[in-house]
DNA sequence: CGCACTCAGATGACATTGTCAAGTGAGTCG
DNA sequence: CGACTCACTTGACAATGTCATCTGAGTGCG
């Protein structure tokens, strides 16, 4: 026997949990409430005790989308061993690789609804913290590592995209996205 | 009187340009089958004469507003009247400004399906053509401009998604849009 | 311990939407 | 002029987001 609260804090993140699945799995047209709600263990109504609609739910997904790239960054970001360019370069691959292996996830992360919602602003602002904190450690100046962060971040949502398009066709530009990425890196400063 | 293929044909243009307004006034969501064919004058079940599907006419608008910032970089290329940058710069802050005044149609023309329509794709290719030869004339050598040219589309695709996700904040980041378009023309080279 | 209560979740219902089959009428061609 | 073609309309249907209502299991008071 479970306590009330628990069980439905349970159910909340089963149902997130169903809802980034499926979205990784069929993209957000594959995310419906009665198919989040039956892999959620829960009915097609469920979710409306815990989101005020289906958008709120994506929010949620893409909060808990930043939220686990921000963990990452932490230990980047408390890992002083490594010289800190290395360091930048694995927070830079880490974005790559989600943006790779989850593309939906990655395009909801960087979608407008996003940003209207409070509790993933804050999940993205704590994550650009931990990421400008790096930059931060590259460029020595921090007054000079905010602007230059975000042409970086800028840079690698656009070769993301470019490649999740389609768009980023070797013949057409005679490059790959790693070799866009490590150009973008060589040009800090 | 009009001819039945002329007037299939304006149907089909008039179809477009009612999914393109309906995108730009409400998002994607606003883009219903039903809205379209009474914006365009015809009934709901009209657009399944000139497209498969809805996907289908969404792509035939992504062409279309790429087949437009196309047309816009025709004449640039064409007047060599003015220095190379100025004409790099010139281009760039045009497709900033479709990102800008078009959020939604600019999110259109960077997602996946549009690279599934062969009609897309060459709208796409031959935009890409023409920028990059605005490029090459700024670098001067061609086969560097390829991968400088990818490096700068994703920079401007990354800018303007970072402006219309609402996180390019000025408080976080010490820097707009166009200020970051600036770095980037900058460290061309 | 027992009972009224609260609230997470279930269920029925409804409007909207994408899609297609069948129908229709105006332009077209022999 | 008559048969035909085909762009478009209309009716229908399944799927979906959303809400009002219902139900039963956990909870607090006596």
């Amino acid at each position: 026997m479970v306590s009330r609260v628990e069980s439905a804090a349970a159910t909340r993140r089963a149902l997130v949990d169903a809802a980034a699945e499926l979205l990784d799995e069929g993209g957000v047209d594959a995310v419906t409430l009665r198919a989040v709600g039956a892999r959620a263990g829960v009915s097609r109504g469920a979710p409306y005790g815990h989101f005020p609609d289906k958008e709120h739910l994506l929010a949620a997904v893409a909060t808990k989308s930043w939220e686990a790239v921000g963990e990452q960054l932490d230990t980047l970001v408390a890992d002083r061993s490594r010289p800190p360019t290395e360091r930048l370069e694995l927070a830079l691959a880490g974005l790559m690789d989600v943006g790779r292996r989850r593309p939906h996830a990655y395009a909801l992360m960087f979608s407008a609804p996003t940003a209207e919602h409070p509790e993933a602003v804050a999940a993205v602002s704590r994550t650009h913290d931990q990421f400008l904190a790096i930059v931060a450690d590259v460029i020595g100046d921090p007054q000079r590592a905010r602007p230059i962060g975000a042409l970086v971040m800028a840079g690698v949502q656009g070769i993301i995209a470019m490649e999740n398009s389609g768009h980023l066709t070797a013949e057409k530009w005679q490059v790959t996205g790693d070799e866009l990425l490590r150009m973008l890196i060589g040009r800090i400063g």
